[in-house]
DNA sequence: CTTTGGCACTCAAAGAGAAGGAGTGCTAAG
DNA sequence: CTTAGCACTCCTTCTCTTTGAGTGCCAAAG
């Protein structure tokens, strides 16, 4: 399958990649020649373009127009040509500004980085919300607003902050309430939410108890407080930059994706893949498997707080993204979020 | 100003509209006189659309073309031809199982009225996150995170829950933490956000509370906690919805709608204004005096909690909209959305 | 005085060529 | 292997024409 190309085609597969996502026009082999770096004749690079359209790379709409590259050559191009250079760090700088503002809550933080990677980026921005399971358990507090209902408000080491409402059989008297938070923050601090859950359930089969109630409703009232309901959400911002790409001028096209945006699942799926790779990851186009984002691609990289990955974030554009530049936006990113998240409340 | 339209005039007045918000096309003679109700030729429904035309309602986009409404068109027909039908029981529980969902938080129950206003109606559903001084205190909690940080919990009557970091200068052991929140909840319980600040700052005032270092502690605390930085929030659902309005074919258009859109605040501006009027206000066209939304139109009501009025939701589309049949959707959402706040958690 | 049929007029939208031009593939010479 | 030349393709753009919906006005009928 993976036929090596000559040094030469691949200067010009570059060239082409390269200038297509300028300009986002089919790519001739004069203009190619025009292009400094490439000193041949027009003839020469058309017999090489038609070897890279045969090999899969790329595509001419139509016979009397230049060539787009396909799926299979921006993988091609990603995979191999690309070498993504290290920010300077004037561009490093230009995105830290965004998060010197006080002490701001995670998600908050969180919404800030989408928002900032797409007005760095000019697509539009994704940001994950870890999801709870990948958590550790700082603190837990009971707010008691009505006889049966309690307010849970729980903290995670990396300063997430998640409030669940619980309805209780029994009247809990404040006192109790209190042995009970007491007793969960002693025990369950630093243990990761999944640890949580564990400890839970093999405590509760115990038979101390069965006869202990509070710790009964200890328990009772914890794991009811850390269920965790939100499948998964992202926060999307710059959506509209979908609308300023020449390639979804097609206003059916367009809302499909706007669509599959707003119902967030799909996006979802695409950032959990990333949650398991280190550094940065791009899918294109059809890898998505999602029919309507077929003509997008997705740039990710996900970010960590003390103990593992928390979840991740990247920008989401069309499959003519500028690959070189967006690349260290969104890795410089994740390193960032990190670095603000292990710092900025402990 | 008001010239008195007889009432022929307004018959075949309303016919256009009504035809045009169908069809979107411009409506001619013809077409009328075809539509049961209008029994005159189509000469002299001319005769009657030039008059309309002379008087601001109606305009020709070219000689050969229909007519259709202006600005005052519409505003004409909402505010004298419309009368608005009470929805049928069916309909209201269509609405209404949308929120039969477990006990939901506020937000959540929120962001789910966004959602189903627009899936009903058709167009971008708005909901405004209630301002904080308008809410009533229901309880506070102190969480400390490290010796200098501490996260404040804040409980509405409502059910609005807020979390503020709070940084502190000197280290508040956690008997005195509980201390500030006893003394808290036991004196503001009941108080609008409003009366609490200027409580505090009257009692800051006085010179008991300059040797209570206690009580300081308490008031810096609570009002660091209290303090309002969210210029209003709004819950938008839908905006793929607007992908589907002919009139917004033009894709700059639309980028410049959808921008303002993500930027929130001209949004908050006009729901901001229903806040003070009684049952569903309407803002067609230049009325929201955003020139990026001089084609879009409001249709909004507030929504109360138990004491007093606490946001505003509603409907955003294009000026041409079907107000007969969005109008009733909007009132009776609030009119639920309120009701569910009150019964809610108490 | 109102209503209506008739008629000339207007103008956007749709269709049909025709011209222009960018780009290709192929061939033959360097 | 490279390149100049050339015929060919076919999209894009432009103009010109046709079509038809809708109007305004007038004169006759109710």
């Amino acid at each position: 399958m993976a036929v090596k190309l000559t040094d030469r085609s691949q200067k010009i597969l570059e060239a082409i990649i390269e200038e297509y996502i300028a300009t986002a026009q089919p790519v001739g082999s004069k203009a190619l020649t025009q292009n400094q770096g490439i000193k041949l004749s027009p003839a020469s690079v058309r017999n090489v373009m038609a070897e890279l359209e045969e090999l899969g790379y790329l595509v001419s709409p139509h016979t009397s127009a230049g060539r787009i590259p396909t799926e299979k050559g921006y993988r091609f191009y990603v995979d191999t040509i690309l070498c993504v250079s290290e920010m300077d760090s004037r561009q490093k700088d230009r995105i830290e500004l965004h998060y010197r503002q006080q002490g701001l809550q995670m998600t908050d933080m969180l919404r800030e980085a989408s928002r900032t990677l797409s007005s760095i980026s000019h697509y539009t921005g994704l940001v994950m919300i870890p999801r709870l399971k990948a958590t550790i358990f700082r603190h837990i507090e009971f707010v008691k607003l009505s006889p049966r209902l309690i307010l849970a408000v729980f903290v995670t080491q990396s300063g997430l902050v998640q409030n669940k409402l619980v309805e209780v059989d029994e009247d809990l008297s404040p006192r109790e309430l209190e042995k009970i938070t007491n007793y969960l923050n002693q025990t369950m601090t630093g243990l990761s939410i999944q640890d949580v859950r564990t400890r839970i359930i093999t405590e509760m089969a115990q038979e101390k108890a069965l006869y202990d109630q509070l710790m009964r409703r200890a328990f009772t009232l914890s794991s009811a407080a850390l269920v965790d309901e939100s499948n998964g959400d992202v926060i999307i911002e710059g959506t509209s930059r979908f609308l300023e790409q020449p390639e979804f001028s097609d206003l059916d096209c367009m809302k499909r994706i706007v669509q599959t945006f707003e119902q967030k699942s799909a996006l979802v799926e695409l950032l959990d893949r990333g949650l398991e790779t280190k550094g940065v990851q791009v899918i294109i186009g059809s890898e998505t498997e999602h029919t309507e984002l077929s003509d997008c691609s997705l740039i990710t990289a996900a970010y960590s707080g003390k103990r593992g990955t928390l979840g991740t974030l990247g920008v989401i554009g069309p499959n003519r993204m500028p690959y070189a530049t967006i690349i260290p936006i969104v890795d410089y990113t994740a390193s960032l979020i990190s670095r603000l998240l292990d710092t900025d409340n402990d």
